[in-house]
Parts: structure tokens; sequence; C-alpha cells
DNA sequence: TAAGATTTGTTCGTATGTATC
DNA sequence: GGATACATACGAACAAATCTT
């Protein structure tokens, strides 16, 4: 039926019960086509249905939750349901993965050069007035120079979100989620750090400038502009941290 | 020192314990700054330390355990330890965020279009020769057309890992991984379905020159012929699933 | 090979907490 | 408030794996 990707053959090391009972219930919701807030049995069956007591039951469902893919309530009518990994735990799973890894600025810029400008292309003429409106209001969250350190970091982080919403826009869910991730890295440093070295009112403007021209173009209906427009702003934002070769994600995501 | 991402404030839910302890482990394992292999303390002391009963500490450790973070072993000497979230984890656990996440071959492809050439190009004069060698023998194993359709799906699977193995040469860890991720999301498709309708011998044989003068250029040094050649293969590749717009990803990725 | 030590893995019974009616 | 239906948590015992002698 559907491959668990359990190597069963060869030197298969022996899984301890938790983990089995958790792929046997992914495996079934699978199977049952299962969706989100979708009932799962309830501890008492599943003791019955594997025959295995309680301890082990609960430490497959804990598997199963620091996955994303259930979530449990206590109480009449609760039980355990069936959930839909949400952005942020997918943020932070993925982020675990690079704690030990370096990553630098450099890196993520290189991605974002590579992909930013494919989302302003794809969404030329084809976002909604609303839509519009909404990431203008972000854009003008700057309209002033920052004054001190404080608002130029708050400044940032509402930079990042322009980026992130905008490929929230997306159709693409892979692109998106990407964008949101490295985004996301960015702005938890900017958080705890000082990322940029020194505020430079010039290219601060340049910055803002670029992310009305994008609007514009966006809502012109011109994919070669908002293409071109979004690559010349990446590669401004990289050269602004032209020093910050510092590796980050020295910490570990929480749920 | 770190903040945990958790909500202290505001509507702050109450979590359970077992998640609690896997945070305060989480954040122990930062502010000490272990290193994967590093051993945790055991269930005994784990259960003096916190307070807590054996149960509600193996819960927690489940919770770290199905993000990558730990491992435990039995016997003497044995206990938990820090452990590095594998690519192949990584992979699953991403699997799982888009799930209930329709993505299409054209999703993947606009963002393989946009990444690999940029690969290509990182690469172009950093190849040594034994990892050149490597990938000559990758497409050697498809030197000759498909006789039938599971050769046509060996060779698939195998250009695939080429794509895979080259960007993991690349210095970008965050570019490797996600063009590792996409190349195992269609290598499992192809496993489970006839990816390409009509196989098609005059752009099979396109395909696999492109290979060759990619590494050629590679070799050679030239970037932006890299850049191209990737480029091009990768604009040939999508329009060869062109009809393929059906969604993917309907399976859970088991660890 | 075998026995013993060490550490996690698993079970069972019981009690408590929590949300709904 | 009380009854009900769930998950949550505890404690003691036993089983299994694995290293050392």
């Amino acid at each position: 039926m559907v491959d668990t990707g359990a190597p069963e053959t060869g030197k298969g090391r022996k899984r301890s019960r938790p983990i089995r009972v958790a792929e046997a219930i992914k495996d079934w919701v699978v199977e049952q086509g299962l969706q989100p807030g979708d009932r799962l049995p309830g501890e008492t069956e599943l003791i019955a249905r594997f025959g295995m007591s309680k301890g082990t039951i609960r430490e497959a469902m804990r598997l199963l939750q620091a996955q994303g893919l259930v979530e449990t309530k206590t109480g009449p009518g609760g039980g355990s349901f069936v959930g839909e990994v949400s952005t942020e735990r997918a943020h932070a799973l993925l982020a675990n993965y690079f704690y030990f890894r370096d990553i630098s600025i450099a890196d993520i810029y290189q991605l974002r050069v590579a992909l930013e400008p494919e989302v302003a292309a794809s969404l030329a003429g084809r976002l909604s007035p609303e839509r519009l409106a909404e990431l203008r209001a972000i854009v003008e969250g700057y309209a002033a120079p920052a004054a001190g350190p404080e608002e130029e970091r708050r400044q940032h982080v509402a930079s990042l979100r322009f980026h992130a919403r905008l490929a929230s826009f997306a159709d693409n869910a892979l692109l998106a989620f990407m964008i949101g991730f490295m985004s996301q890295i960015l702005t938890d440093l900017t958080v705890y750090k000082q990322l940029y070295a020194a505020p430079n009112e010039a290219l601060w403007r340049t910055g803002r400038r670029h992310q009305l021209d994008l609007l514009a173009a966006i809502e012109a209906g011109d994919a070669e502009a908002a293409r071109a427009i979004m690559r010349s702003h990446m590669e401004m934002a990289w050269e602004m941290m032209e020093d910050q070769q510092a590796v980050v994600m020295k910490r570990f995501m929480t749920h």
C-alpha cells in the first residue's frame, strides 16, 4: 500500500514499541484519508487494539505530537485529533536541523536573491486591492528614518514581515514556506543582535522606495518590472550586511 | 539568556509537564553549549531534578526524540545523548508540513529552476576530481536509453540523485537542503507513480548531454556556462512533465 | 560462554486534573 | 454542584538490552 520508509529488511534495528505504534497510527491516518480535526481512537481503545500499556501508548502519542501530527484535549469529547502541522512548528523543526550546521547571512541571501524575484513576478496583476493595501500599510510602518537603534530594529523586523507576507500570497506553498522560514531566521537574529552595522539613511530610503515601486509594478501587472525591482532590492540588502559573515542559528527553536 | 519562544505572558495556555520538561532540557542544552554525542542526565537524575515521575520524564524524552534532538541507548554506558538532526529526518518532518497542503510538480520546478543554476555556478572550479568522478559515475548509470518502464524509473531516480549529490557539495547548507528535499519528493513520487508520461528518447539524450556538459563547465571553472546549462536542463525537465499538474505528497513520511 | 552490573523499556494499579453536560 | 468522560500523572515492579569481567 504505502511505503513507510521503514527498512524492515537487512540490519533494520529493533525499534521501540512507541515508535512502532506511532508509525502504525501514521499509516492508519493515511489509509483512512483522515483530515485535520478528525478523531483518533482514545487511549483505552489504542491500549486494546495494540495490546500495550497506557504508558507505551502515551509515549507514541508524544512522538506524533512533537511532529505536529496530532493534538490532544482532555475532558469529555476530548481525545486525540489529527493535526495540521502549523507553519510556525515547521519553521521550528527545520531550524533545529540547522542548529549544528553553520548558515551564514550570505547563504540566506543567496537564496533570497534567487527566490524572491520569482515571488514578485508570479504575483504581478494577481493581488487584490485589500492585499495591496495591507502590504502598503506595513511599509507605512517605516515611513520615517529610524531615530535610534531600537526603532531601527523594529523597522527591520517590519520590513522582513513585508517579504514574508508577500510570499504568503504566492500560489506556491513550497516557495512561500522557504521565504517565510528565512524571514523568521532573520527576524530572530534581528531581535537578539544588532544585525545592521551602521544605519545608512540613503540605503534605507532606497529600500523603502524599492518596496513601493514593487507594489506599483505588481498592481500594474508588470511581472518583469516586479522581478527586476525585487532583485535589486535583494542585492542591495545583501550588500548592506556584507561584513556580517558570522554564523547564525545558535539556539534551538522551541515549539 | 536565550528566548525559548514560549509565550509565558498573555493567554499562554497551560502546557503539559512533558512539554515543559522538554523545553527545559532544550534550553539547558543551548546554555551548556552541548554538542552532538554529549551525554544528557539519565532518567533517574531527571526524575530527581524535576521532581516528576518516570513516565512524565520519558514522555518528555519522546518529544525530543521525535524532533531528532536526542537519541537514547540502553545498557551500561547508555542513556540519552544530544543528537544532530539528520537530513533524512528533516526531510520527513518537512514533508509532513506539506501533507495537507497541495504542492504541484510545477511548484517544485519553479524552485528548481531558480535554485539549481545557483548551485551549478557556485560549484564551478571547486569540485575535486573525486567528486567529479562520482557524479560522472552516476550519469553513467543511464548511458543507454531505457528499455522498459522499470528501467525508465530507475534512471529517473538516478538522475535525481545526481542533482541531490551535486547540491550536497555546495557550501550553502540551506541551498543544499532545499534541493535535496525536492529531489526526495520527486524520487518518492517516481517510485510510486509513472511520473513521465511518454519516454522520449530525444529528450532523454538531451538531458544526459546537459549533465555531462554541466560537469565539464564546472571542471573548467566556467560559472556562467554552468549556470546557463543547468537552467536549460531544468526548463527542459519542467516541460517534460507539463501535463503532470497533479498534486503530490499524499502520504506521511515516516522517520 | 556466562554471570553480573547498568541503564532504558514496559507494565499495572491507582489517583488526580479538566472540560462538558 | 454533581456526574461523566476523557487525558494526565504517580509509584513500584519487572523486562530487555548491552557492556564488563
